[in-house]
DNA sequence: TTGTAGGCGTTATCAC
DNA sequence: GTGATAACGCCTACAA
């Protein structure tokens, strides 16, 4: 009797043809099984084995599928990300660090901008379960409630980091935006400005910006100080807003003597803008950023500012990830990165 | 008899359990295919049937695993990205280029940052090819020979970006490194500059910053001039960089009277150390810049510049990947997006 | 329009 | 240490 004859390949690839794991265990003379080990577990194998399934593979230049072992597996090595702009240079450190823990870990990682709102958020989240990645980190810290029960019912391991929310989904790694727009507020008003203006990003469906602005308004309140609306703005993001925003302020409320921009590159671009102007900063007015740009220390005079640790919090956030994946943790991780002030010439 | 009982699932998801395809058939009473028509070709079951299934989807919500479609239908929808920084907000415009395409058309992107280095591509590659990425999308346009043989065995399009190159893998969308150098200095040159410097990143591994040199040097060629060592820098990225190189410059050669920054943010290193010093630019010396940051307008004075369509790259770079994926197309492609020469104040 | 059979390339499991 | 077999969840091909 013959054997059950092997099945024919089902389609053709465009003329190419991928080998599979069985191509190189025909040739090697070995089980497909013995392949997989080799490849995968080769303490598993007898050395012999080994090097002889690998000599295999580097001729044929065998590509193993992925797919297949995931499925077969029920375990991906993909991890997604979705952050609201990628165009966005902040973003940029916190994936590297992601990307350099998940790529140093044999993972991969999926990546999508979201823009701000949260119902193309909630689409990322559904085409990356699909996708079966093993964990996701998220940027927003609020979602739809579609997205999260989709995420609880997947049961994947999720960490948010924009901000260090007190109700998070799973696990954040982050800083807490209340707290360190709060500092920035008091820092200032102890250098004994005045009026302290405050602009943001504007700060519908954007969380971080809200969170912000109530660390500014709890600030004041913590002076004594009443807040003035005329004080408090929201600009679209880039240097151009910052510069419009400045000379805004400065002419509509003369007596301001320090803006403290919330986000974005908006102090760059004021601070740019007083240059062209002769606006003396911090003389005719002082001005206070968040994050650490690197451009912020090159200005003249040095912006005044907030350390963020960005590319750490990519980096705790992806360690955290797999910790929970591997099986290594098994808790909830609520992990404050904190910031710091940093003191230059501007204010 | 009794019927071949359902298999027992291999293993179980923490407790979690993922529903399929076949929870979903039998809860509609119908068979797994007309489900996988109703979500994937609605036009071939009845409307009736398409409500049914949909319904049931959405009550035990079920998510549908791509894995799996992947590995059958022998199609998967997963672009690949490699760019030598994912930190650098020029590779953000063209990433965001292609994830608008990509999402729009549903295919999600994986990004990898293989840092300079050609081996570290060569790794990213590899990694994709075992995700049976559709495509790959490569900012280098050098290559390890490894590299080429994977993907021409893998048979998957392949569109290189990072610079208009005459032997690409596949297809190339870009501009040229070369020209756009070129046209530079020859521009500086007719606005009267006679000693026209180069900096540009470090050339060993970066292709581009090859073209560039060579478009320089062609240039002066053609103008007659003979290139000096002491005028053509390379430099590590970052505003720093290009200030310690406009100090050098001018002090070292002092009847140097333009500068051609040919890459990253060094011109604005520069631009901001001169403003410190009090160099008047184009005064004591002028300034040229590549690629049109936002920045580049806002300092003082406006940079002049070369202005690449980033996002544009990004976008027609996806299309015609996801053309030759589709066999809308099957020819190979070689669009050059061109440059323009943003004429401002410091040069 | 709907269903059945079998295969996609790999790993889990158990036998040898 | 190695192999045979079934299963992962879905789709292609073909039959009804």
């Amino acid at each position: 009797m013959a054997k059950p004859s092997e099945p024919k390949r089902k389609k053709r690839n465009g003329g190419t043809t991928t080998s599979r794991m069985r191509d190189v265990a025909r040739k090697a003379g070995v089980s497909v099984m013995t392949v997989s080990r080799a490849l995968n577990d080769p303490d598993k194998v007898s050395k012999e084995m080994r090097l002889k399934v690998r000599a295999v593979v580097d001729e044929i230049g065998y590509v193993p599928n992925r797919l297949a072992r995931s499925l077969s597996s029920n375990r991906s090595n993909l991890l997604g990300l979705i952050v609201p702009s990628i165009r966005n240079s902040l973003f940029a450190e916190t994936i590297k660090g992601i990307s350099d823990v998940a790529s140093g870990n044999g993972y991969r990682l999926m990546i999508a901008d979201s823009g701000p709102g949260l119902h193309e958020e909630e689409e990322a989240i559904t085409a990356f379960l699909q996708q079966r990645v093993a964990g996701l980190v998220l940027h927003n810290t609020s979602h739809t409630a579609n997205a999260i029960e989709m995420i609880g019912k997947a049961g994947i391991p999720v960490v948010e980091n924009g901000n260090l929310t007190s109700t998070p989904l799973d696990s954040v790694v982050s800083y807490s935006n209340y707290e360190a727009a709060r500092a920035m507020t008091l820092h200032l008003a102890r250098m004994g400005y005045k009026q302290i203006a405050f602009v943001s990003l504007v700060r519908r469906e954007n969380d971080r910006a809200r969170e912000r602005l109530r660390g500014y308004l709890a600030a004041l309140k913590e002076l004594g100080r009443k807040p003035d609306d005329a004080l408090i703005l929201e600009r679209p993001p880039g240097f151009s807003a910052g510069a419009e925003a400045v000379m805004h302020l400065v002419e509509s409320v003369p007596q301001v003597d320090a803006i403290f921009f919330a986000g974005d590159v908006l102090a760059v671009g004021a601070a740019l803008e007083c240059q062209r102007r002769g606006w003396k900063v911090p003389g005719r007015v002082a001005l206070a950023s968040f994050d650490d740009l690197d451009i912020l220390r090159h200005v003249n005079p040095p912006l005044t500012t907030i350390r963020l640790p960005r590319y750490e919090i990519g980096r705790r956030s992806a360690e955290c990830l797999l910790d929970r994946i591997a099986g290594r943790a098994t808790e909830r991780v609520s992990l404050d990165l904190k910031f710091e002030i940093i003191q230059r010439e501007s204010a």
